[in-house]
DNA sequence: TGCCTGGCTATGGTGATCACTAGTCAGGAG
DNA sequence: CTCCTGACTAGTGATCACCATAGCCAGGCA
């Protein structure tokens, strides 16, 4: 471990030596492929606040048609959004988007890009929506590492291992 | 509240009525932005990795030198990394990339994204690395939401509110 | 002094994302 | 049947990220 103030995330001892692994097939990248562009971030943002609509996300969202329409469909296709019929009193049948539960699992990462945001992109480290915790105590929630026993774990106290099928480098 | 099984976040009173209020002052893409692109977050997880100089980054990121000189460029301006003046013996002075405090920040970013990617992105739900609490239970460690008691936090027990300076829309 | 090296910048190319504009398509009302 | 509408697609242009290649620059060694 470094002395340094700034520490980093342990290696177990086979990852201790760099040279012999590397993070290609880390699925961060993946992830970002997945849901990276402006559009896809901003849908899936809508769609946590509730929003289902083509009319509302395309509002809201402040991209053209051409992209939201784009980004849902890609959305959808990524299994991240399913498309529902639905139908006013008088009109043709529609489809809304909802979030299935690949969508919700990304909750903690959008929660996480937001707080980071609030606290360094702005002046007062605080952004414009806040998150609390509704029914319960409404204390402001955050995303935070936590261990499968429930701990707070601080930067400084994670260990990289391999995973379970993980192979040394080719 | 939605009878769907798939909730999303409450809204407040005052954010209820989503026509009044838009969410374009959001920090998340901003932070996006600041550390959206493939080469930032190559480096950045490299950096949690523990790799500080030029040609590690270079070799385990797998992007071009001028595409990884100018993301550590990036990063450094925006403050996310410092460089830091090292010299090996007999050899002139370089600089090292060393994480700073916003740039430690981002764990809990980075980590929920590398899970999603995980669970979702992968055959059998798991990635190449696995992150454990270190010198403590030893258990997986996660990017989860908690509230400032604690609690763990389902999404749909997640209220979003206004933050303190949030204005309703002009 | 010249030479070597690590780190970086510049250029032109490709592909992706988004804006803008125009058009297509299908369902439903009249 | 025609017409309207919401949702979507297509084409063009601008910008950005990255690749490949080439070159620049400054520190240090011989």
């Amino acid at each position: 471990m470094s002395d340094e103030p700034t520490d980093v995330v342990h290696l177990s001892p086979r990852l201790a030596d760099r040279s012999t692994w590397s993070a290609e097939s880390c699925t961060m990248a993946a992830t970002m492929a997945t849901i990276g562009t402006r559009g896809s971030l901003m849908c899936l943002r809508e769609s946590f606040y509730g929003v289902r609509r083509f009319e509302e996300f395309v509002s809201r969202v402040g991209l053209s048609e051409a992209v939201v329409a784009a980004r849902l469909k890609d959305l959808v296709a990524a299994g991240l959004l399913e498309r529902r019929p639905y139908r006013e009193p008088g009109q043709r049948v529609r489809d809304e988007y909802v979030l299935t539960e690949a969508g919700h699992d990304l909750l903690p990462a959008l929660v996480s890009l937001m707080q980071w945001g609030d606290r360094w992109l702005t002046p007062d480290g605080r952004g414009p929506i806040a998150l609390r915790h509704h029914g319960s105590c409404g204390e402001t929630v955050r995303a935070e590492l936590r261990c499968g026993a429930g701990h707070q774990v601080v930067a400084s106290d994670v260990e990289a291992s391999p995973g379970v099928r993980a192979r040394p480098r080719a």
